[in-house]
DNA sequence: TCGCTTCACTGATACGTTTCAGTGAACCGC
DNA sequence: GCGGTTCACTGAAACGTATCAGTGAAGCGA
């Protein structure tokens, strides 16, 4: 561990004969005539000054980072969020904090707290528990957009939320017009989490559209929901559809599928919710949502707001549906 | 925005009628009486103290997090492996700042340079560049675990290593052994990536197996190796099989297959590498790697490095091969 | 009782930047 | 030629912690 030591700024300072305040003017482009930040600009080039990042964010407050808090990145398409958020954002020259509330709302108010002492200069959530008190602190020293389902408390920046109630009777009339009345749901939701919105809707459906319902906690990996489909499937009144909350669940369910020897659709259709790229190969019919949009509505709201342009939008998703072949029409 | 200031070390130490130094030094359990201890905790939680990790960085030079720098989170077996790595730091209370070289050798290095500014304890990378020069001026200042690749240059204090030579042999052995002589084979090399030691021994080993191969860059996104792989498809001489050099490509080779109305493995054999759990799945025949335990000792060996352990260790991973039906036997 | 060690703690400084409140010079209109 | 601005820059004080080099007191053996 020979390593030399860094540049520092008081190096460059005494090489261009400026005081350091004048060098990180400079730097910056502030305050200072040209001339001199082309002499400051090409000392630091020569001695390999760079900022040092840490020291900037305890002076500053700024970081140039955003916190990205998933709600689950066990789930496949919440993966190709956070990997979609991450790559926009190096576009823009910043720089994504990615963690994983693992769907425990307890780690996410942890995380999310742990986010803003790393002086993150603004935060994307895909809440697990929008109705947490926390967020209006939370809100109140940084800009926050939530994606998914609007926060409760707080004053956000802004919200790219998703129009799951249409969701849920899209997916659910789609499969009653099939002939389906015993349908399965299986969602992500763990025991300790607080109701999802989009849970409690699916349920008033059912009723309205005379469906006999279901609803079951899948876990959050295959094998958890490959699990959960499997004692689904051995009963004797045996669902004639399972309606996943996510493509994840239902790919858990396609395993379950193989392993019983039955198959898709002929002996139990599958619905999804979210449209991850694999559905496609999987012929699986779905709930789609605009990934891509999603992403950079997100990432241009929170950069706008951690820059102070606070616009304090509201972007609502309007689901689509992705009819292929997991659903056999006619049944019944 | 009307939150309150932070406690700060200075304030709990006017609480305890002790100095600073000592109130740091209570915190973390070192050089005081146990019943100073008691009394700094409890004065800590009552102000709702929790020290400052920009701070602590700046001073100390170290942060807790790891970096993890990704070869390409395209790739759905890396994000796999990324999501896991960063649940096993978790559940060592250390935390994963995950970054995407995109299979870009220079982004590689700007991204490396600035973890290291970071002040990560410790980086996990899966190379891009294993060759590359800067991996020695890195490893000098911090302990770098490398994944799937040695580094050439630099003092990597542990190195968790692919044999890839077996994998590449173990699948073209067995598309041969299938009846196959014309493969294609799909890599996610970019074009201004040096050649992977891998991509150099198919060559090799194509030749001692009599194999006529052809080669190609399938990009890295799925609509990349769809498009190649439709390209390959179209031809007259339209090869019996492909290898592809990730999982991920060979979707995109399904994909392109379903689009053109043929059918895998009637039409064209597909032979994968990883063994991501979609392709359980979809069937298909793939090198599998031990992804927990690859995560596990990546996670421990860095975590040991960084704690001043360093043993210097290099774990050799051996592939294995999951059967399935994306391959038929006794073509020709 | 004396010198020595250990213990529990203190004061000061370091970490490397940003930023606030000037400061002197040049420039302006009148 | 004079008050007022603007310009380019400086000095010093943050930011909040860790850590080094003490320091006084207590404890100890002989």
């Amino acid at each position: 561990m020979a390593q030399r030591k860094r540049a520092t700024i008081r190096e460059v300072a005494q090489a261009t004969g400026l005081s350091p305040a004048a060098v990180s003017y400079a730097l910056r482009g502030m305050q200072v005539s040209e001339e001199t930040i082309q002499r400051v600009r090409r000392a630091a080039a020569e001695l390999g000054y760079e900022a040092d990042p840490i020291a900037r964010a305890l002076a500053s407050g700024r970081t140039g980072m955003i916190g990205l808090l998933c709600g689950s990145l066990e789930d496949l398409w919440q993966q190709s969020l956070a990997v979609g958020i991450g790559r926009a954002l190096r576009d823009k020259d910043r720089y994504a904090l990615i963690l994983d509330a693992a769907g425990d709302p307890a780690r996410e108010r942890t995380l999310a707290l742990q986010l803003r002492d790393q002086r993150v200069d603004g935060l994307i959530v895909q809440p697990v528990d929008p109705a947490a008190r926390f967020w209006a602190d939370l809100a109140d020293s940084l800009p926050v957009v939530a994606i998914g389902d609007a926060l409760l408390h707080g004053h956000t920046a802004a919200e790219v939320v998703f129009d799951n109630r249409r969701g849920v009777t899209m997916a659910l009339e789609y499969l009653r017009d099939k002939g389906h009345r015993r349908v399965a749901v299986l969602t992500p939701t763990r025991p300790s989490t607080p109701d999802r919105p989009a849970d409690v809707h699916v349920i008033a459906e059912a009723e309205r559209l005379g469906l006999d319902i279901d609803v079951r906690s899948a876990g959050q990996s295959l094998a958890d929901s490959a699990g959960v489909a499997a004692g689904l499937l051995t009963r004797a009144d045996r669902p004639t559809a399972v309606f996943c909350f996510s493509d994840s669940i239902a790919y858990g369910v396609y395993k379950a599928v193989a392993e019983l020897g039955l198959s898709v659709p002929d002996d139990v259709a599958v619905m999804g919710y979210d449209d991850h790229p694999m559905s496609e190969l999987l012929g699986l019919t779905t709930v789609n949502w605009d990934l891509d949009g999603i992403v950079r509505a997100a990432v241009r709201l929170v950069v706008a707001a951690s820059e102070g342009k606070t616009h304090r939008r509201r972007i609502v998703q309007e689901p689509g549906l992705r009819e292929r072949v997991s659903v056999r029409p006619g049944v019944i």
